[in-house]
DNA sequence: ATGGCTGCTTTGAGCAGA
């Protein structure tokens, strides 16, 4: 199975672009981030015409995640959107799973800048996060985690370390946050494989930084321990955030076993 | 060349993203 997660900053926007990728790229299973679509207007048919299922929880201007996948694959089960035990206002999660695979979709706050109150939030939302990823892991052998994290794990996930340090993508306590999740035993899909240097999946639109490469790494694929095993490639398809009209961010992409 | 923000909103300046 090849499960990949994009922040696509617009599904109105970018639903032509998603559908070429997918294509291209014989993606199974994709999670989307930022659809910013309520789910009247999710554009379920036309997917199911270009033969993908989808699941999707949204609102007008802001967040907003689906999961898409390609109809062979069967139908989504146990479909669940937010996370338990937290009141948000705020469409960023949704879960199903899909060929035996538990996927879950996640869309982590930004945080806007270190000790404003949406950084605060961004902490909270990823306390509560850390609690359901707890229960879920429990619940499902075979589980894959996309998202945009909205955190920078490590130096080596930020061209500019020292600029970055401190803050919001890359504070501390985000980063202690991150590191949370994977001593509850998901793996970053991604340094399972050695890597390019400066490999990054998000590029600000200002700045010329994609041309100067001036990314972070903010979206990941986690994967359960038994999943891991079975996954033989991780990386980011940089092509995508070329040519006209881009998302800010490129697809994580992974390689497992079903 | 991959190029200097973009998308959204009570349509137009301000917010949010990261």
């Amino acid at each position: 199975m090849k499960l990949a997660t994009w922040n696509i900053n617009s599904l109105k926007m970018r639903l032509g672009r998603v559908l070429e990728w997918l294509t291209a790229s014989a993606t199974d299973v994709l999670c989307l981030q930022e659809t910013k679509l309520e789910d009247a207007t999710f554009p379920r048919l036309e997917l199911e015409a270009a033969g993908y299922g989808c699941v999707f929880t949204g609102q007008r201007t802001y967040n907003g995640v689906a999961i898409l996948w390609r109809r062979e694959l069967g139908e989504a089960s146990d479909v669940v959107a937010g996370l338990p035990d937290f009141a948000d206002q705020a469409a960023r999660v949704v879960a199903a799973t899909i060929a035996g695979v538990r996927v879950v979709c996640l869309y982590v706050p930004n945080g806007q800048s270190v000790g404003s109150d949406k950084y605060r939030y961004k902490l909270d939302w990823c306390k509560a996060a850390t609690a359901y990823l707890r229960q879920v892991i429990a619940a499902h052998a075979s589980l894959a985690v996309g998202g945009d994290f909205n955190i920078a794990p490590e130096p080596r996930d930020v061209h500019d370390p020292a600029l970055w340090e401190g803050s919001v993508l890359f504070s501390e306590p985000e980063r202690a946050l991150f590191r949370r999740w994977v001593e509850l035993g998901l793996v970053d899909a991604f340094r399972l494989f050695e890597q390019p240097p400066n490999t990054f999946s998000w590029w600000d639109y200002r700045m010329l930084a994609f041309p100067k490469n001036h990314g972070l790494r903010i979206d990941h694929v986690l994967l359960s321990p038994a999943l891991a095993s079975t996954c033989t490639l991780c990386r980011i398809d940089r092509n995508a955030r070329k040519g006209e009209k881009p998302s800010d961010h490129a697809p994580v992409i992974v390689e497992v076993a079903t």
